[in-house]
RNA sequence: UCCCGAAUAGCUCAGUCGGUUAGAGCAUCUGACUGUUAAUCAGAGGGUCGCUGGUUCGAGCCCAGCUUCGGGAGCCA
């Protein structure tokens, strides 16, 4: 039997046969009729559907509780009541699956997000959780739109890599040896050999390299996958497993880097705007509730989409990390002593920086560029000339980095020109101790045709962090992966 | 990993100075009322007070360890 979703039977014409499947919200009944609220995930909004009072059996009416999955067949009537436009006068009932309410864990009430983490399995079917998944549909659909609008090749590269290089932290190994009793060397230790690969393999903690092999063939590529990071991190704004994107441009230098990763953050966030309006509507009004039980100082200025619209229609702030310490030396926490670590040139900026810096002092997106090149990874390109503050005082050297620093997420964005000179990037990955043996097809591009280029690594759930206003970062992915954590 | 905090009914929480039978709201069930909107009103059922040990005549409460969770920091996206 063919039947619509909800979110278009609510904007069809009355008057015609339907049929609604989906999951009970809520059963009222009165005197005179029983209302039962349905949902089936196609929109926040629910269809009301309407039974006379003794129409359906009582054993029927006891199983359409709060979780049963039912489909109705009716007709699509205008509602009497005040509330909603159209209603569904029920014709029949069928309880596909029943939810006991003495163990169905979702009652109609409000849940706390910690009570919801632990039952991720279920927590999809509550508003602000289904809502938060269509967002985050939204947002990936436009990633891909606005990379293939804009000439880019989606790349895939390895989730599984060889763990010789890259050093971007912790990472999982990948093995089918067995733990407790693994072929070994002569001098005792594991044989790698032996294992599937023939060598050491761990889950990728980026797919950069990889997409720089892309970009110098196809001009630009990005990357959208599954990226994993086995550090002991338990903040609000990590996870173990994430997605992150990763574009990689030939003959893109650090200006055209900053340009796209504007265009391509404010374009995203604008196709949330157009095409999430309900979702996003009923997301401003939850954390606006939430605003109430903080104090008036705690509270922020702008609502959730007024803070959307303000990123969509004003400009990042572009500054370099010597002007921004700069800044930080003279603000007033400075002085006060308000700062937990002193800020001087070459320090790696702390949260607490870099939150005065872009929900403070400038109130907007904040793009940082040429750190210091000891605090930055080999791969990025070295700069010429040394930087100088307003007083005419010289520092150096710096690398062609940027980051774009959001409010209340902290970075979102990290990225670089690329360091194209074959001597001089083999000459830092010695410096910090990378074997250039081991990377040898990653140098090969710079043996090869290299050519100026540049990308950025965009954290997928930090986005959607910003785009639902959800504080932890847990609660824009389905099933989170994080320290302690794997249940679902 | 470090700092701080928390763990009591299905959920959210209160529980005084360590003292007899551990409470409330919501949810659930029953009844009343009602084209209702997370309906409303009345009643009922519902507890190994996170775990282990200790102090004490007596521990939900004090102490130690552990576990898990939350917030902040670090690492970063």
């Amino acid at each position: 039997m063919s039947y619509l979703p909800i979110q278009q039977l609510l904007q069809a014409t009355p008057g015609t046969d339907v049929t609604v499947k989906g999951w009970v919200r809520t059963k009222r009944e009165s005197k005179n009729a029983v209302f039962i609220a349905i949902n089936d995930g196609s929109t926040i909004n629910t269809i009301q559907a309407v039974a006379e009072a003794g129409q359906l059996p009582d054993d029927l009416l006891r199983q359409i509780t709060t979780g049963a999955c039912v489909a109705i067949t009716g007709q699509l009537v205008e509602s009497i009541g005040s509330g909603q436009n159209v209603e569904v006068k029920i014709n029949d009932v069928t309880v596909y699956g029943p939810a006991d309410p003495d163990k169905y864990p979702l009652q109609p009430k409000r849940h706390s997000l910690e009570f919801l983490r632990e039952i991720a399995h279920l927590r999809p079917r509550t508003n602000t959780f289904s809502a938060i998944l269509r967002v985050r549909h939204a947002l990936a659909f436009a990633v891909h739109k606005y990379f293939n609008d804009n000439g880019f090749y989606y790349l895939n590269t390895p989730i599984i890599t060889a763990s010789d290089a890259e050093g971007a932290g912790e990472m999982f190994r990948v093995t089918t040896l067995d733990p407790l009793n693994p072929p070994r060397t002569d001098d005792g230790k594991v044989d790698y050999s032996e294992d599937f690969f023939g060598r050491e393999t761990n889950l990728t903690v980026s797919g950069q390299l990889e997409g720089e092999l892309g970009a110098l063939a196809l001009g630009k590529i990005y990357t959208f996958g599954p990226t994993f990071r086995a550090e002991n991190s338990n903040t609000t704004r990590h996870l173990a497993e994430f997605w992150m994107i990763e574009p990689e441009m030939a003959f893109h230098e650090l200006e055209d880097n900053m340009n796209l990763a504007e265009d391509f953050v404010r374009s995203v966030i604008r196709y949330a705007l157009d095409h999430c309006a309900d979702d996003l509507a009923f997301l401003d009004n939850r954390l606006k509730e939430e605003e109430k039980t903080k104090k008036k100082e705690e509270q922020s200025e702008l609502s959730l989409i007024e803070k959307l619209r303000f990123v969509v229609d004003n400009q990042f702030e572009r500054l370099t990390y010597t002007e921004a310490v700069d800044i930080l030396i003279n603000s007033k926490p400075a002085k006060k002593g308000q700062f937990q670590y002193e800020v001087t040139w070459g320090i790696d900026l702390q949260s607490e920086h870099e939150r005065y810096l872009v929900e403070r002092h400038f109130k907007k997106p904040v793009i940082l560029t040429n750190y210091p090149r000891a605090i930055k990874a080999f791969y990025m390109k070295q700069d010429n000339a040394p930087a100088t503050n307003s007083r005419g005082e010289v520092f150096g050297p710096t690398v062609r980095a940027m980051d774009v620093l959001f409010p209340g997420i902290g970075e979102i964005i990290g990225g670089s020109q690329r360091e194209d000179d074959f001597d001089k990037l083999v000459a830092r990955m010695n410096e910090v101790g990378i074997e250039p043996e081991a990377l040898w097809w990653y140098l090969d591009t710079r043996r090869f045709g290299s050519a100026p280029h540049a990308g950025f690594g965009l954290g997928f759930e930090r986005l959607v962090q910003f785009v639902t206003g959800m504080g932890n970062i847990r609660d824009v992915i389905p099933f989170p992966r994080a320290p302690k954590s794997a249940e679902f």
